[in-house]
RNA sequence: GGCCCGGUGGUCAAGCGGUUAAGACACGGCCCUUUCAAGGCUGUAACACGGGUUCGAGUCCCGUCCGGGUCACCA
């Protein structure tokens, strides 16, 4: 049988874009439950706008969402080069094949002529494409037109009166006709490939098997079947997964909030989270379980289930997921997330002494149920830490001013001032004995400690809150809170 | 505009000629609970429209409408 080999060929011309990310997914994911191979390709003909530093980025943002791949730019492999300005020596012989079996030809006209044309197409309504003036030059116009110092570019000549149809993994055949595409460029005129001619060249000299990406490339893949042919190449098998959506139904965009894997990252979201979230957009599993791991995922994953539709990107539901994937996590992890926010909101120092990184372990563990991203930690602190402590409301104030809150908060100083450190386990059940010695109930405890500490009438476990605030900011702020609602104890 | 792809609740979606048209997110209610969150139960809500084909159409065909993609010396 042959080899499945799928690819992911980026262009680093700007940090990993969320389609990027799902369609290098599936590609992992297929080559995983097939037990096949993913290859990284560098498509960077663009030199104007390639950087290697957007190549770093997108190899980081794939490693940090757990994809892996078999071969690429940093592995090698056997088919080195995996960045396509590395391979252009590859290219010539089939150009120089082209060229004289006269299935491609050289063309000298400038931009300003070809938009010139386009303008006249346009204007007379019809199609703008080349309009095939170069196609049959003799020797001596070509010479003419060197002579002017004309560099050329070449094209392909594409067949007449053919349906082109491509039999699409996801959709089904698909057919074109090929007098809908005019004599496209193959060769740039500063001798580097295009898109269409370098991606043909590579996946066949690359052996790629499945070549499974993103819709913007249907209306390409003529174009490219076409070159196959003429080159004698064999095609591999194409699948076309539909767009992700903005909220407003285009194409995601910036205007529609972290378009790039890293802003995620940076927002506070776990790479498990961002992978379960964009495996579920236009692919489903077959049972109703929503949750995945990698490992399920790729258990799971088929390409017939994958949707033809387009999807549109619902951050609600990337939130929840996100929460889910938090409250899973151990609680060191989601503390170590969580420094560098409580870092930069000057909750923690730049070098954490030992007694910080226990403290941000305490603020983990009493914020990890309520985080829907690890940024989300900062909103909170505010009942966490500092001295500065009001009172929320006339409600919250009423209930210092219940006759038995002196009792209540007297009994309680004393209680954590026996204590030498405290702790959420030595917390719990000093509060379940003082509602039992005092003979109340829990909420006529836990309400008016609640409030003489944080001011708050909700928030996280106080058998968390307790030992974040520490006795130190325990008696401030309860001095701060009773002188507040004016209640003497 | 030409070509191509798509159209099931607000969103993601299951469905492959016969179902009370799943499930999840979001939203509302109830329960649990010291509060909130989480969790459990529950409710509102959908086959774009019009023609066919068929005993029977969300499912098949055609048209209309709507959305998107693409028409580069970008990828």
């Amino acid at each position: 049988m042959k080899e499945i080999r799928v690819r992911f060929a980026p262009s680093p011309t700007g940090p990993l874009h969320i389609g990027g990310a799902r369609s290098a997914l599936f590609n992992y994911l297929y080559a995983k439950a097939s037990g096949g191979k993913l290859i990284i390709r560098i498509e960077d003909t663009d030199i104007e706008r390639s950087s290697r530093q957007s190549e770093e980025n997108i190899l980081e943002s794939l490693k940090w969402l757990g994809i892996t791949w078999d071969e690429g730019p940093d592995i090698a492999g056997p088919y080195a080069p995996y960045r396509q300005t590395e391979r252009l020596s590859a290219y010539g012989e089939f150009t120089k094949r082209l060229l004289a079996e006269n299935k491609a030809y050289y063309c000298y006209c400038s931009p300003e002529e070809l938009e010139a044309q386009r303008q006249d197409f346009m204007a007379k309504g019809e199609l703008p494409r080349y309009n095939g003036k170069c196609a049959e030059l003799t020797e001596m116009e070509k010479a003419r037109l060197e002579a002017e110092g004309r560099i050329p570019v070449i094209r392909f000549r594409v067949p007449l009166n053919q349906d082109i149809v491509i039999h699409d993994l996801v959709r089904g055949d698909v057919i074109f006709e090929s007098n809908g595409i005019g004599d496209f460029v193959i060769i740039k005129s500063d001798g580097l490939p295009t898109y269409n001619y370098a991606v043909v060249l590579d996946d066949a000299l690359m052996k790629i098997s499945h070549v499974i990406r993103a819709e913007e490339h249907l209306s390409n893949t003529p174009r490219q079947i076409v070159l196959y042919e003429a080159l004698g190449l064999e095609l591999p098998l194409f699948a076309h997964i539909s767009l992700i959506l903005g909220k407003d139904r285009s194409k995601m965009s910036k205007r529609h909030g972290a378009t790039s894997v890293v802003q995620y990252k940076e927002l506070g979201y776990l790479p498990q989270a961002v992978v379960n979230f964009l495996a579920l957009l236009g692919w489903s599993p077959a049972g109703e379980e929503e949750l995945f791991s990698m490992e399920e995922l790729i258990a799971n994953f088929s390409l017939d289930r994958v949707a033809k539709n387009p999807a549109v990107f619902d951050m609600d539901k990337l939130s929840w997921i996100n929460g889910m994937y938090i409250r899973k996590s151990p609680v060191s992890e989601i503390a170590h997330m969580a420094l560098p926010f409580l870092q930069q909101a000057g909750y923690v120092s730049g070098s954490p002494t030992e007694d910080e990184q226990k403290w941000v372990e305490l603020v983990a563990a009493a914020l990890q149920e309520h985080l829907a991203t690890v940024g989300d930690i900062v909103e909170h602190m505010g009942i966490l830490a500092g001295e500065d402590v009001t009172i929320e409301s006339d409600e919250a104030k009423a209930i210092l001013h219940e006759e038995t809150f002196p009792l209540v908060i007297r009994a309680f100083q004393e209680k954590i001032a026996q204590l030498p450190e405290l702790t959420p386990e030595s917390i719990k059940p000093l509060l379940k004995s003082l509602t039992k010695e005092l003979k109340l109930g829990g909420k006529q405890v836990y309400m008016p400690v609640r409030i003489a500490l944080t001011g708050k009438m909700h928030g996280p476990e106080l058998f968390y809150v307790i030992p974040v605030l520490g006795k130190e900011l325990i008696a401030k702020r309860i001095t701060k809170t009773t002188q507040e609602a004016g209640v003497q104890f």
